[in-house]
DNA sequence: ATCCTGACGCGCC
DNA sequence: AGGCGCGCCAGGA
């Protein structure tokens, strides 16, 4: 198989929530960021921010920025840990980030409302 | 259909 | 500040 990514583990139905989650992410511009719980709404379901962590820790799809998401008020989190990494890949499109604090968040933050 | 799992969020201590 | 508890939710076993 030529792309690794060709293997589908397991193919998200395209209406299910996972599906708008998975759209969403990958509308999230570089540079900018978005909380699980902004993802939650814009797929539909403003509460279900939990649900949204789940669905990415299982997105084993590369064209998902997943390291755009973040916690509430810009905190980083999740990323199976991998703090560092999700911090050095936010600091890679200009996003400054101090400890696991995201410096100016509601001017990265998307869709930057307001 | 029920139970269990969590890359969440927020109020409180 | 940092840590705790509880509520909310979709997905898989």
């Amino acid at each position: 198989m030529p792309n690794a990514e060709s293997r589908t583990p397991k193919a998200v139905s395209p209406q299910s929530f996972a599906g708008a989650v998975l759209r969403v992410t990958r509308r999230i511009p570089p540079g900018r960021v978005a909380t699980y719980g902004d993802v939650a709404a814009m797929a539909g379901r403003p509460r279900a921010s939990r649900a949204v962590g789940n669905i990415m820790r299982g997105c084993g799809d590369p064209t998902v920025p997943c390291h755009r998401v973040v916690g509430a008020g810009g905190v980083l989190g999740g990323y199976g840990g991998e703090e560092a990494l999700k911090r050095a890949l936010l600091r890679s499109e200009g996003i400054i980030v101090v400890g696991r604090r995201i410096r100016a968040f509601a001017a990265v933050r998307w869709p930057a409302r307001a």
